[in-house]
DNA sequence: TCGTCGTCCGTAATCGTTTACAGTTTCCTC
DNA sequence: GAGGAAACTGTAAACGATTACGGACGACGA
């Protein structure tokens, strides 16, 4: 195919014509070195005559380096990632570097040519979002190993050498089902992402320590799986409702799963929270706006971005020494309304109807930066 | 600062002494012209035991091109413009291309800075969603205009000559307008960015069209500006709300204003559709879980960033000859139950509460493709 | 037998930067 | 006035790929 005929880019020779000196000189005064008031105006001028801008693979060629933070993410349209995204184009930006992104549609082959191609343009450093276990993946994670670029892994960590920024997602679903609890809820259930998710597995934790807690049985048929999608946790949470001792709350794990759980409590044209109560996972403006309002374990998903891009500038540029790294952040706990009152023999009712909903922080420690 | 240590890349002469022949063998070898099958055996081995793989700015240096993508959006946050980057990421995948993402916050300067990164790392074109129009943006306008790299506008073009996919928001907003016509309202507002946005005027042509069609008097006072966010809408809708002649229906154009707009009606106790009936902008999943579930103009935002990035790589391989190409994609009125019906003397009433929400296509043309 | 073509391979120039090295000038200090 | 530091500049060698050019070899047809 033919390439299209672009008006051919002005080089540092050009500028060096042009201002009369060498092309060390035009070099140098991109460097902020020792150059001359008198070439500093020649070099200026030339450089806006020939609307000259320098060439980055040239610089990076001999620099060895891209200033490119390559990032992958599993689904830019789940609403999550996107906000991860901003936090790290924002540190990335204040340290000169650029953001190179890709989706894989939580494609494992995809991912890994995604890597590849990072590594092709130089990436400086890479954030990955999906850390891979289990055994399928046990190839990919030998190659992540020996990757030529730091990497910090957000939200999912393969191992403690790794460096990582986490939520702290066992504490964020205790909080939350003590918060059922508390509300008088004995039967809850719980629907997560399946048993390869470390994250989801950790909310499951979570869940079962409120439960000890409490001294409530762990009920196996409480726990359910799902692909994250919104149809799959919409029938998972069918099957559930259908069942003979159906749970009067429902713990679901992610943003897209609580959208099937609703859908499924909407076509059974049950209440909530009346009839069921919802606790959801991750927050978004619209939760504030339409109902029920949900009651959610929030992540601070900017902020998880920009410590990410932040601890991998600094291994990048070698300002870090010592192991792994992993900056854990807490999660917190947005009461709405989707959770209402359990009483024993009657309906549950409204925990509150009132206009602006409340934020509780329970007593976390703040976020945490351990050494290992 | 200090760079980190890693351990040195393979280069092609590493490659090609291990295979005991010359570099231009191995890079033969990657660009498939005539090399032995011995030849081959021996790179190839040579490949895997270095872990060989390409210095991608070498060869763009040598190659005069980057196989990268620019694309610049407002707001990743804003969940219209992942689905566009979704789109645009795999028709660029699919064309060997890579993505490089810049987030400015609608920020000007920053646009600007943002295009000079991209030029500045050879990308090979641009995908831009902000046209700047009006005599503030001039200089930038221009510096567009000579840009060495095609450009291809999505949603908003600067002009005639630019390549650019859109959608028909006059269409849209009048087939959205024309529905809460036919619903019985008269007094329909419209809260909208500001007047220099041409997407946003396009949708206020259209709701005038709808108005004029049916002889309803277009009055200036429902005609209101907003910031794009939740907080400036919400104050605009409140006071369009506290006016003396409140209308009975409101016209959001676009997600955010569209929060802003419930958030008010929220506050003030307002029932949605029984007292007043919102037709929002742009499609997304909770719209059909969460209550009231929006009546909305929806665009094709995954499409659009499709079809961009196939323009913009046309562009590039120089498989397109001739003007300015752009690509009209119809936006869908999606009926759900936030616009109810108007009786004259009575309330409102629910549209529809069943289950399943209508979908509504208007006579529109297809896809249109015109050559300037 | 010769010429030609297709296959295969290596040498070396090139892309646009940065920077080590070497050199000049100026200015300050003793 | 000698010596040295600081400011400024140019020459040329990298960085790691691609590819024009030329050479070698075998097959094949005339």
């Amino acid at each position: 195919m033919a390439r299209s005929q672009t008006p051919q880019m002005a080089t540092i020779r050009d500028v060096a014509r042009l201002a009369k000196c060498s092309t060390a000189t035009v070099s140098r005064f991109f460097n902020q070195k020792y150059v001359s008031p008198e070439a500093e105006q020649r070099i200026r001028t030339a450089i806006d005559a020939l609307a000259y801008s320098p060439n980055v693979a040239a610089r990076n060629l001999k620099l060895k380096r891209s200033m490119i933070l390559g990032m992958i993410i599993p689904d830019v349209t789940e609403p999550f990632f996107p906000a991860v995204v901003k936090g790290v184009e924002d540190a990335a930006r204040a340290h000169q570097f650029s953001l190179m992104l890709f989706n894989t549609q939580e494609d494992e082959e995809r991912e890994a040519a995604c890597v590849d191609i990072l590594l092709a343009h130089q990436c400086d450093g890479l954030l990955l979002i999906k850390a891979p276990r289990g055994p399928r993946h046990e190839r990919y994670r030998a190659k992540l190993a020996m990757l030529p670029a730091p990497v910090v892994y957000l939200d999912r960590a393969p191992d403690l050498a790794a460096d990582a920024v986490l939520v702290d997602n066992v504490t964020g679903a205790r909080a939350g089902v003590e918060h059922l609890i508390r509300l008088g809820h004995r039967d809850i259930a719980i629907i997560m992402m399946g048993r390869d998710v470390p994250t989801h597995l950790d909310r499951l934790d979570g869940y079962r320590r409120a439960l000890a807690e409490y001294g409530i049985e762990a009920r196996p048929d409480f726990v359910h799986e799902t692909e994250p999608t919104m149809a799959d946790s919409y029938s998972v949470t069918l099957q559930l409702l259908a069942s003979a001792n159906p749970p009067t709350a429902i713990f679901a794990t992610n943003a897209r799963i609580t959208l099937g759980v609703m859908a499924a409590i909407n076509s059974r044209s049950l209440r909530c929270p009346e009839d069921i109560s919802v606790l959801g996972h991750d927050g978004f403006d619209w939760q504030t706006v339409f109902r029920p309002r949900l009651t959610i374990v929030e992540q601070p998903a900017s902020l998880m971005g920009t410590r990410a891009a932040e601890l991998l500038v600094q291994r990048i540029s070698g300002d870090l020494n010592g192991g792994a790294r992993r900056v854990v952040l807490n999660p917190e706990l947005v009461v709405r309304e989707s959770c209402g009152v359990y009483r024993e023999h009657g309906a549950m009712t409204r925990l509150s109807s009132t206009g602006a909903p409340s934020s509780v922080r329970p007593g976390y420690s703040p976020a945490v930066t351990k050494e290992l």
